[in-house]
DNA sequence: TCCATATTGTTATAAAACATAACAATATTC
DNA sequence: GAATATTGTTATGTTTTATAACAATATGGA
């Protein structure tokens, strides 16, 4: 780990050569993708304990602050496919954490609603998210986060409005 | 369209009630999957005329700047698994776009290395890639640009250096 | 030198994530 | 009331990502 990275394009290539991705670099997309697959990656790690993965913590949260949404409405709120939806509400379901109660006013819609159990799992894992960012994003103080957030949202939303 | 779109939390929902993610929109994790989903969509989408996807781009351009680069070398690079790459590297050199020579200092390495027709569909990609962000960020101007590479980049290579 | 161990590219395989088609039940519209 | 649309669902397929094992080659120590 001590030897001083060789520069790239040079003679010749071995293991410990220092790879470069300048192009790549300019790239917002690029950038995001690998930093998101950074804090992913041990995200998952944070709330394995707590046997959720990342979608099914997304959707505890939603639940969370949409109680009685539709399947529907809320597979679109976060870009997902409504079968994939079925799936893991499903899951949840099973685990005892999400209710699908009819809806008295639209016999095809279900109300999903969390559980007491759902309420305090997804009250730990915001917890433990919350705990997780503040380890990935250490470097960046209070300033940063806050603007990281804004710039983000403002692609977000941005990309929604004008179509 | 033109409905005042309902608040979250009332008596009950229906398809255009607005759905809140509030909780979920304080932690980066989540701005950065969404906002990286909205531009991976369509760039993925700028690429399929030139017969790409994201990873094919990705790994074209890295070889562009690291000529002769390994296979393990790169897959380590972009946080991609051996034989996936494997499976991409096949793709490529089945389509005349990249080759692997044999290493003349290591007789298990292979040097990875772009043909002239790699050359060239690198560079239409990479025009491609480029123009696209220019629409995709079309809300941020040159400062807000920089200040979003740089605060991503801080994250991914904070990450890196400490373990 | 010979042996033990590690690395490289590869195959085969499995799991997870994501997408498409069709359908019964119910609502809505005209 | 007939035609059309929406909701949740099943079945299915595709794409992506991860794991295990292996032959060929390299490396380092006895």
């Amino acid at each position: 780990m001590g030897k001083p990275a060789q520069i790239a394009s040079e003679t010749h290539w071995d293991a410990g050569t220092a790879v470069r991705d300048t192009a790549l670099s300019q790239l917002v997309g690029y950038n995001l993708k690998r930093s998101f697959n950074g804090i992913y990656i041990d995200l998952a790690e944070a709330l394995r304990p707590l046997g959720l993965r990342m979608i099914t913590f997304t959707i505890l949260t939603m639940l969370r602050e949409n109680p009685g949404i539709r399947l529907s409405n809320l597979a679109a709120a976060i870009d997902m496919e409504k079968p994939n939806m079925v799936s893991v509400i499903d899951e949840l379901s099973k685990r005892g954490l999400v209710t699908r109660s009819a809806d008295p006013l639209d016999g095809r819609a279900r109300q999903l609603n969390l559980t007491d159990a759902g309420e305090e799992l997804q009250h730990q894992a915001y917890g433990a998210a919350c705990a997780h960012e503040e380890g990935c994003l250490r470097h960046l103080d209070k300033v940063e986060r806050a603007q990281l957030i804004a710039l983000l949202s403002k692609i977000r939303h941005g990309a929604d409005r004008d179509l």
